[in-house]
Order: C-alpha cells, then structure tokens, then sequence
DNA sequence: GTCTATAAGATGATAGAC
DNA sequence: GTCTATCATCTTATAGAC
C-alpha cells in the first residue's frame, strides 16, 4: 500500500542523484580536457555543472578522485580504436582503413582528447603504465607482423615499429597540432574537418605508397 | 682612487646577478617543461635553482612574468627551424632533408618541448597568435608551394597543406608520443634515440614516395 | 642582492542545517 | 541529496632586516 509512494520517492531521489552525478562527471570532463588537472579549480566544475561545491565531495569524495575517473575513462576511449584493431583478423589493408577512419572521427567529435592523454602521459608515465596495463597493449601490437620483413626503398631492411609510427603520426598529430594548424595554415574549423575527412582515404594510400615497389607482406 | 673598488664591486655583484638570474630561468625552464605552469610551484622552482623564494619576485616580479618569458623563448625555439626553412631558397628536397634533421636533433636533446608548446597553445591559443604573429609563418608557409599542383595517387588534386602536415606528423609526433610509444613499442630510451635518427633519412623518402609516379613539382 | 617572516588571497574539503 | 558557512592548508608575493 505505501510501496507505490516509496518506489517513486526513490525512484525520484536516485534519478535526481543520477542526474547531478552525471553533470558533475561532464562538466569535469570538459574542463579537464581543456585546462589540465592543475588549472582546473572545484569550484569551476560545480558552477559549470550548475550545481554545489560540496555536491562534488558528496559524490566523488575528492577532486582527485574525480579526475582519476574522468582519466581512466577518457584513456580507454583514446586506446579502445587500437585495441579493437588489434585483436581482428582482417587483412591489414582493411586494418589500416578502419583504424585511420575510426580516428578521424573519433577525434572530430573529442580533438581535445590526445593532447590531454598525451599530455597527462608525459606528467606521469608509471600511471599511464599501471592503468592501460601498456605491456599488453604493446605486445598486441608488436604482434601486428604484416610489416616484418619489409624493405626500405634503397632496399635496407626497416623497423616495422616505423610504419606503426607513420601510421599513428600521420592520423593523430593534425588533431595534437590543431590549433597551430588552424593558425598556421588559415584555416577554419570546417574547413580542418573536410581535411581530416580526406585524410581517411589519403592516409592508407600513402602507407602503401611508403611500401610501393618492394616486397610486400599479407594482402597490403 | 675609488674607483677601481667600486668597480670591482660592482663587476661582483652584477655577476652574482647574471648568475642567479639564469639558475632560476633554467630552473624554471625545466620545471615548467615537465609539469606546466599550473602544476609547478615558485618554492620548487627557488629549490631546483638553489635560492631563496623571494628571488624570484626580485628577478621576475612574478610568476606568470617568468612563465611568459620561458614560454616565449621555447615558441622561439620550436619555430625558428620552421621558419629559418622557409626563407631559404633550397630546392625542395633539400628543405625536406634540413627540416626533419634539424628537428630531430632539436627534439632529441629536448623531447618535452613539443607537448609543451602544443599545449600551451590549446589552451591560449590566442596568445600564440599574439607572441608567434602565426599569421606570418602562415603566409611564409603557404607560399611554400614546391607542392601546389600535385596530384594524388588516383590522379584527383591534393590539397598541398596535406603533404606539409604529413610532414610535420612523421617528423613531431613520435617525440610527442615518446612516453607511450616507449611503453607500448617496448623501447628504452637508446633505441627510440637511434630509430629516430634512422628517420632523419626515411622521413625525406617517404615524403618522396608518397608523391612518386605522379607529376612532381620543381625539383623534388 | 639575499634572506626571514609574514601578509593576502585562493583552494580543496567538510560540518551541520534543511 | 542539497545547500551555506567555514576551516585548514597551500601559494604567491612583499616588507623589511642584513
């Protein structure tokens, strides 16, 4: 007879409580992304979430706490494009497309995000280390045997950690370098995207490239 | 007759000065690099130069003067390889050759100033554009057009400031990357030092490649 | 020029009322 | 769950002695 009225007063109150949790979690991440952990005070989160300082304590017990969350999370979004890649077993002419596309619109939609990963890895690799457990990561990754074997143009053999880094460098490094480049190269902010939107298709073209006329591993 | 004592006196402390002076800039330089403006404290700064707190305030007058100083200097620095390439009136493939060396061997011997920069700059973009006049290096570079007209590898135009990103890319952004390619590539610190030096040479190749079998400009 | 001591203000966190 | 008021601490900057 009073569950009814129970049920929703809970209802009520844990929606509530999701709700201004959730605020609480976007305003950090915004603020975060763009000021760093140091930069960012309480009391700016709490006024661009809307709510209270104190809220913050109450459901996140310390700033810090807050920012290891939003951390952790946000390194899982930035690595999750990787890690899914690796573990497919797609030829790697298909690996190479989707990971150049997966990027691009990932960091359309976060271009804040791998300056603030980076930025925050360099601060402090050991945690880095701890939480992306990087080893595992690394031997997937070295584990991507498409490039072994292949040969320089003057016909050297070249590390195939050099192709992994053309890879990422040239899909990632215009979103770290965006705002220079915005500058630099009189761009406007459509203008970038419709750039990096050509990249998809570019960027595995000039990988192949890179390899055109020597002995080429797998189905590249 | 009272002159040489007051000189002598005076030669002393101007010394004391210079000297003091420079430990707390490179102190600060490298405080400021690894942690940022935010995260660094003036007491760490007086403890890393071995002086008191208050020669700071005595030197610089505060600590956003200093930082504006560092942070002007390593804009200085960072560019100054950009922009000297620029001037020069080399023939492309030799730009290409002198602009990843020069900056391989810059990044080398100071592989956090990238992110540092880039940073800085996306969180004030402004005041890059204020201190670098972007708008100049901007025109200088966009004149650079060894690249205009080239062509992609299904024949279609390409947009020239995609080559000079590509390059940016593959030159910067392992250094940008440094802390996590260490990690997950499984590197120390020699070997990354030693694969990007092989870059010095594969980069220029690459960039080369990339453009092969289509009508290259100039002499590239 | 250099130091000690301290002012002045910002910041993260919490107690306690509602 | 949410708010106001406040504490404890840290941080920058400066005054004043040497």
């Amino acid at each position: 007879m009073f569950f009814p009225l129970l049920c929703q007063n809970n209802f009520e109150l844990e929606q509530k409580a999701i709700d201004t949790e959730t605020k609480i979690k976007e305003a950090a991440r915004k603020l975060f992304l763009q000021k760093g952990l140091n930069a960012t005070r309480v009391r700016d989160i709490a006024e661009e979430a809307g709510i209270n300082l104190a809220l913050l304590n109450y459901y996140f017990r310390s700033k810090e706490k807050l920012f290891e969350l939003i951390m952790t999370e946000n390194l899982g979004i930035f690595f999750s494009e990787m890690k899914g890649l690796m573990k497919t077993e797609k030829p790697a002419k298909e690996k190479i497309r989707e990971f150049v596309s997966g990027y691009v619109d990932l960091l359309i939609a976060q271009p804040e995000l791998p300056i603030f990963i980076l930025g925050e890895i360099q601060r402090n690799p050991s945690n880095f280390l701890n939480k992306m457990g990087a080893g595992q990561i690394g031997k997937e990754i070295r584990s991507w045997k498409e490039f072994s074997g292949i040969k320089n143009a003057d016909g050297s053999p070249i590390n195939p950690l050099h192709i992994l880094m053309n890879l990422i460098s040239l899909t990632v490094f215009p979103f770290v370098a965006r705002p220079m480049l915005l500058a630099v190269g009189g761009l406007d902010n459509n203008q970038f995207t419709i750039m990096m939107k050509e990249r998809k298709k570019l960027i595995p073209l000039w990988i192949e490239q890179m390899l055109s006329g020597y002995p080429i591993p797998g189905n590249l």
